[in-house]
RNA sequence: GGCCCCAUCGUCUAGUGGCCUAGGACGUCGGCCUCUCAAGCCGAAAACAGGGAUUCGAAUUCCCUUGGGGUCACCA
């Protein structure tokens, strides 16, 4: 039997990372056994649709990989792909239920399932539908007035789940609300329409998260009403905040396109998501896997039971291994787009500006978490900086005569220097600290902050190779202004 | 609150009765390297929620307690 499994989301908005990692799983599966990964769109809330929704899932999925066999832009033998286009299919569906006699015509107004559950509260008991409709006779309620039709649960008994990771899960039937199968306004709930289209697209296994595992049962009473047989369950852990607490906007980037446009890798934020509840167990240690490792490494079986905590410090890591792990070439191409994005760089990039990207991309490669942090670490490359306070132009342990004298040598130097590249920087200002008796550090650290007005910042003699002679030089001349004046300053307030 | 799920370092996890004085990774702390910051290398602290039971032997099996989470719509 060819292993069929679905990612079949509801168009409300931006896919959140929780749930993508639930995707990955059913992805992974799929792949592994060579069967088919199905998109459907369950959009059968009228009151929640977002338009652009469908499109900002196929992005999301897409930037991470993960392609699709059938669904509602490439289509396939089971389709249409989208549940308000099989309509007819859930009403007829529901009808049969009736027929089949497990389901009933409810007209029972909002207004007293309010009431009902009120004072269902009132008296401390679950809050259910009371079944007023149930035992009405079959044509008490014509199929023209409006009215929803319900599922007709067992009063008693009970039914059993049957989870690959959990095993056998029993619930009482006493305790099952009379689900809403098909609303009034004719759209089937998720319901009966999961359960329809689960069997009519021969998905083999259902692989969604926890949060589904209390309306399993109603589920499983569905396909036993049409004498259908249930796919395998696999319910899998939620997805946590630091707090614990279910994984929202309130703890940092929460969709994939936060993630992206923050400069996290696919692939990183793919590896990570796997790992978040799943390890390949068996004493293996590694950690960085390739799409295809993990397609041959991934067990269903290996799926943690407990909730997992999102430890963004752990993803930024792997990022940075991503990153490091790349040719400078892929790093220039994707750190382009942030550049641009911040107004460094002009679209498209002038030849010229290549080059100095090219001088840029080494030295912060393995400095970056994230492919937006190569803003502020190479702004001052692009833009204009601030001429750095006099106190901050001062050397370690020197004083602003010095500092200034020091400054004053390097910037003869470095307009003397034939080719004025970080290679052959480097020794001369090196034999320069030691001529002046001073440390490396001493005489570096001014210039850095010189020519960046930054006390962290990439490399010092590659970030002077990319800004080029005449402005490192103007940097260096309005920095030794700053110190005179700065020495005035101290003159006049001693004096 | 009812029902359901879950429980190894702060976090992600390895572990399926003896190999565990519990291993790895992130993070943290210390050191080395070093022009800053990173990266890299070395090292340290850090966990089987508690109580019973089964067993010659329990992180591993069972029960209870505690704790955490999920869910109770004409939303998915």
């Amino acid at each position: 039997m060819t292993v069929r499994v679905r990612f079949a989301p509801s168009p409300t908005g931006h896919p959140h990372i929780g749930n993508i990692r639930t995707v990955i799983f059913n992805w992974l599966y799929a792949r592994q056994n060579h069967g088919k990964f199905i998109l459907r769109i369950e959009d059968t809330d009228q009151t929640r649709y977002v338009p652009n929704a469908v499109q900002v899932i196929t992005d999301s999925l897409r930037w991470l990989g993960l392609d699709w066999d059938e669904g509602p832009d490439v289509g396939g033998p089971y389709g249409p792909y989208v549940q308000s286009q099989r309509l007819a299919l859930y009403k007829e569906k529901a009808e049969e239920l009736i027929e089949r006699g497990w389901a009933y015509r409810c007209n029972c107004t909002p207004e007293r399932l309010e009431r009902v559950r009120e004072a269902q509260r009132a008296r401390g008991l679950p809050p259910m539908y009371d079944g007023h409709c149930r035992e009405l006779a079959p044509d008490a309620i014509s199929p023209d007035e409006p009215h929803v039709i319900r599922l007709k649960i067992p009063r008693e008994g009970q039914t059993v789940v049957h989870d690959l990771l959990k095993g056998d899960i029993a619930f009482e039937n006493a305790l099952i609300d009379d689900q809403v199968l098909l609303k009034s306004d004719g759209y089937p709930t998720y319901h009966l329409a999961v359960v329809v289209d689960d069997h009519m697209m021969d998905i083999t296994h259902i692989i969604r998260a926890d949060e589904w595992l209390p309306s399993t049962p109603k589920h499983v009473l569905i396909y036993q009403a049409f004498e259908w047989e249930a796919p395998t369950f696999v319910h899998v852990p939620l997805v946590m905040g630091d707090d614990g607490k279910k994984l929202s906007k309130r703890h940092g980037a929460a969709s994939v396109d936060d993630f992206r446009k923050q400069g996290y890798v696919a692939e990183a934020v793919f590896n990570f998501l796997t790992l978040l509840g799943w390890a390949p167990g068996e004493g293996e240690e590694q950690e960085i896997f390739s799409r295809e490792e993990l397609i041959e490494h991934f067990d269903l079986h290996h799926i943690n039971l407990a909730p997992a905590v999102f430890a963004y410090d752990k993803l930024d890591w792997m990022n940075g291994v991503y990153i490091r792990a790349m040719s400078e070439e892929a790093l220039l191409e994707r750190l382009i787009p942030f550049w641009q994005e911040a107004g460094l760089i002009p679209a498209p990039v002038p030849a010229e500006m290549m080059e100095t990207l090219r001088i840029l991309v080494p030295l912060v490669q393995e400095r970056l978490k994230r492919l937006q942090d190569v803003v502020e670490l190479t702004d001052f490359i692009f833009n204009d900086i601030e001429t750095a306070s006099g106190e901050a132009l001062l050397g370690k342990n020197m004083t602003p005569e010095q500092s200034l004298e020091a400054l004053k040598a390097a910037h003869t130097l470095l307009s003397k220097t034939l080719s004025f590249d970080a290679e052959t920087l480097e020794p001369q200002m090196r034999q320069l600290a030691e001529d002046l008796g001073l440390k490396t550090g001493q005489l570096f650290t001014i210039i850095r902050v010189a020519v960046s007005n930054k006390k962290v910042a990439p490399p010092l003699f590659g970030s002077i190779e990319a800004l080029g002679r005449q402005t490192t030089l103007k940097r260096i001349a309005r920095a030794e202004e700053a110190l005179v004046h700065y020495i005035e300053q101290k003159h006049a307030a001693s004096a």
